[in-house]
DNA sequence: AATGCGGGGGG
DNA sequence: CCCCCAGCATT
């Protein structure tokens, strides 16, 4: 354990990323950028935390801030309960906290979007406690290190793997062992073609040893992902108005704005549907054309996106001045289309 | 223990 | 097309 430790931190010192959140480790640093981080690869993560601090620059500014405008700071990023839990943990600690974040390990893990993976790398990279930080990379590196053969998702796994790395600590700082760890399992124990002739684990590696890399961590297959039809209308009022709603319900986008959306089983509609449909709000339509087709692909979920277009004299509380549609965070697919629209 | 939640990049 | 990523909340 000794030599493991030891060797991990030389490899790290040397050949860590210079990444922006590991410039100043503050408990609001951290955290930011770990909620980001979530299922989230660090390329894509750098752009979204620069923007984000500079934005909200201290737990308090975010406390203050509304649900869209950190909505918006996330809009593309993904699973968006990351940006609802982190704004209702960032109030929670500047009304009742004094917005002083907390330190012990039990009260962070209580935290809105904070688990056993995050409070673990808060506790550790912020102010170097012995907690470990067990993410997919630890999991990758430390089941293949010892050549763990249970299925990596398993709490049978998560203990042993948390009692390796707690031995580790006897013979390191937790904060450079833990990053140490998730850095090598980045840049060298990937999961496809890692690069074991310059791991500085080689000579200690028994899933290289027996030549098990390549099924070790054991994953479970998935299921296929459900099919979704999705019409959404692009309705445009009197004095340059467009209509758009704010999705509430548990499902998915929750809380991002789409133009008026009916959801089908089929991948055809017609138009008399869609007159029907705007009656209930009270909406008569213009001719309605139809835009575009495209196909969204989510993890889980494969949607059939279908855009139609028309025009409207009614009125209705969702109209909202076209040149304030770059306001509002909307999902990928609406994007670049709330873009042209207040052009 | 299982499921749902986005989007992107690499092989 | 398939994999899976610095996971978490809910059931």
């Amino acid at each position: 354990m000794e030599k493991i430790a030891n060797q991990l931190i030389t490899w790290y010192k040397g050949k860590k990323r210079d990444l922006p959140w590991r410039k100043n480790r503050s408990p609001y640093r951290v955290w930011i950028s770990e909620i980001i981080l979530q299922q989230t690869k660090v390329q894509q993560g750098k752009r979204y935390f620069n923007d984000f601090i500079q934005l909200f620059p201290d737990v308090n500014q975010l406390a203050m801030a509304s649900q869209t405008e950190v909505l918006k700071a996330w809009e593309g990023l993904g699973y968006y309960s990351r940006a609802r839990n982190l704004h209702a943990t960032a109030k929670h600690i500047s009304e009742n906290l004094k917005g002083v974040f907390p330190t012990e390990h039990q009260e962070i893990l209580q935290l809105k979007g904070i688990g056993k993976y995050t409070a673990g790398a808060i506790m550790s990279f912020a102010w170097n406690k012995p907690y470990p930080a067990i993410d997919g990379n630890t999991i990758r590196v430390i089941t293949r290190l010892f050549k763990i053969e249970t299925a990596g998702h398993l709490t049978s796994t998560y203990k042993h793997i948390d009692s390796l790395i707690r031995e580790m600590y006897l013979y390191s700082h937790p904060k450079e062992l833990n990053e140490a760890i998730i850095e090598l399992g980045a840049l060298v124990c990937t999961p496809t073609n890692p690069q074991c002739t310059s791991c500085p684990l080689h000579g200690e590696c028994i899933a290289r040893q027996t030549g098990s890399i390549g099924q070790i961590p054991k994953t479970i297959s998935k299921r296929k992902p459900k099919e979704r039809h999705l019409h959404f209308i692009i309705i445009k009022g009197i004095n340059h108005t467009i209509y758009i709603e704010q999705r509430n319900k548990k499902d998915i986008w929750n809380g991002l704005y789409t133009p008026y959306l009916i959801e089908e089983e089929l991948d055809e509609i017609s138009e008399k549907t869609l007159i029907l449909n705007l009656a209930k709000e009270g909406i008569k339509p213009d001719t309605i054309l139809k835009k575009e087709n495209k196909i969204h692909k989510l993890t889980h979920q494969t949607l059939h996106i279908h855009i139609w277009e028309t025009k409207t004299k009614s009125e209705h509380q969702n109209f909202i001045p076209m040149k304030e549609v770059q306001n509002y965070p909307t999902p990928k697919p609406f994007i670049d289309l709330f873009k042209k629209i207040e052009n």
